[in-house]
DNA sequence: ACAATGCGTATTGTCGACAATCGACAGGAA
DNA sequence: TTCCTGTCGATTGTCGACAATACGCATTGT
């Protein structure tokens, strides 16, 4: 299967943005792209369309695509999103998840505490970068999974647009050391409990709390200028 | 301030989408509507691909853009993500509001009371166009100025989507007569007090049971099939 | 008669080029 | 000095053309 050269082209732009190869403001220049990948601007107009669309990136006519500047708002307000939508599939998915579905639950769960074991032999405490990412690889699939099992394909690519846009424009050096890990794997477990229990409301609750609790540890450690004194006249 | 052609392009086939002068399945010809706008292919390009990414248009390569299919079931995943999102926002909205805000709802709610009047004295109770399309214009300012009150413009888009997906792939004859009208009023009623009462969780409970009224209302009169028995064992 | 195959056509993917427009900079006037 | 203005350069928006590919159709073989 020939992948056509705007999803490359796409691909390849995302991946940097996600990286953080590209920050934030900077611009986006079609013809730039188009000689470092070694093909037209159509194809890479195209993807950089694409992008704007999402949302990951600004566009003033006549002017160029800009990386999206990030607010401490907007943030926040993705944060916000997922407090709307995932309590509310955590509650949906106590009801429907498919034994398959909670086995696999079980197991993320269950890697999830030995990596909070792993992380006990660190130096400082602190997990390594090949942890962290198997950490956040993890904590991704938990997530998803609970998405998955509420069966509404709509929200769970609201929840992926989301953490997509928290990585590329939160770049968020947040520190992965044992209390944040362990915090986390107890918070999942007691998700995954209220889940085995077949208790739904429990389930939104502790959805909830887990991720209150993920929104004051990136807002806390964001680079993002701090909302400017809202009195709101 | 000279709208760039693929702005242009992008809201002429939009409008075709939700106007149903094409319907589903059908398929964009990009060289098709350069010749009717009298553009070039480049820029009509670009407008498909929007549409693409924006999940209205379905796409496979080499093959061209096809008007999503609609399935019964994504139907239902659009009011469900409403049914998570807003009333989480009628809460915090019940909290942030502004006394203008408030006034204007208070605006919007008194006008449809109005179009209730009016729909009594329509033949058969049943509202005739213009005053149907009145009447849909208030129902969603109505709910417009509820997710601008909470402040969170992501859940704002978010919603705006869900709407337009609903329009463009819904298509659902819905009889706006004289019951449906007054229920919609009163529902929005008893949200509008509950926010002047400052009582969040009254509001999030009110939003709730509307939109699950909408959606029942839209799955019944919609004509796609039925989900096909689901066992799902 | 039916299936398989090869050809023709139509449409897409990609390209390079041109014109319009924006930002920067220099130069002159107040 | 500072502000306005005209020009230059660079980049975008748009275009028409070419090559690659998928679909439909006719032809042929069994």
């Amino acid at each position: 299967m020939h992948m056509t050269l705007k999803q490359h082209a796409y691909m390849v732009i995302r991946e940097k943005l996600i990286s953080g190869t590209i920050h934030s403001g900077e611009r986006l220049s079609d013809d730039a792209f188009a000689k470092e990948l070694g093909i037209s601007r159509s194809p890479v107009r195209e993807a950089i369309s694409q992008l704007v669309s999402e949302g990951l990136v600004d566009y003033r006519p006549r002017s160029g695509a800009y990386v999206r500047i990030p607010a401490y708002d907007e943030l926040a307000e993705l944060y916000e999103a997922r407090l709307a939508l995932e309590p509310f599939a955590a509650a949906k998915a106590t009801e429907r998840i498919r034994p398959d579905e909670l086995t696999a639950l079980q197991q993320i769960c269950r890697e999830v505490t030995e990596i909070v074991d792993a992380c006990r032999d660190c130096p400082g405490h602190v997990a390594d970068k090949p942890l962290t990412e198997r950490f956040l690889s993890l904590d991704h699939e938990f997530h998803k999974m609970i998405l998955a099992a509420a069966g509404n394909k709509r929200m769970m690519r609201m929840v992926e647009d989301c953490k997509m846009m928290v990585r590329v424009f939160g770049h968020v050096p947040v520190v992965h050391d044992l209390p944040l890990i362990e915090d986390t794997a107890i918070q999942h477990g007691r998700i995954l409990h209220a889940i085995e229990r077949g208790d739904a409301e429990s389930a939104a609750k502790q959805m909830r709390e887990h991720i209150e609790f993920a929104q004051t540890i990136v807002l806390q450690h964001c680079l993002l200028p701090k909302p400017p004194e809202f009195g709101k006249t």
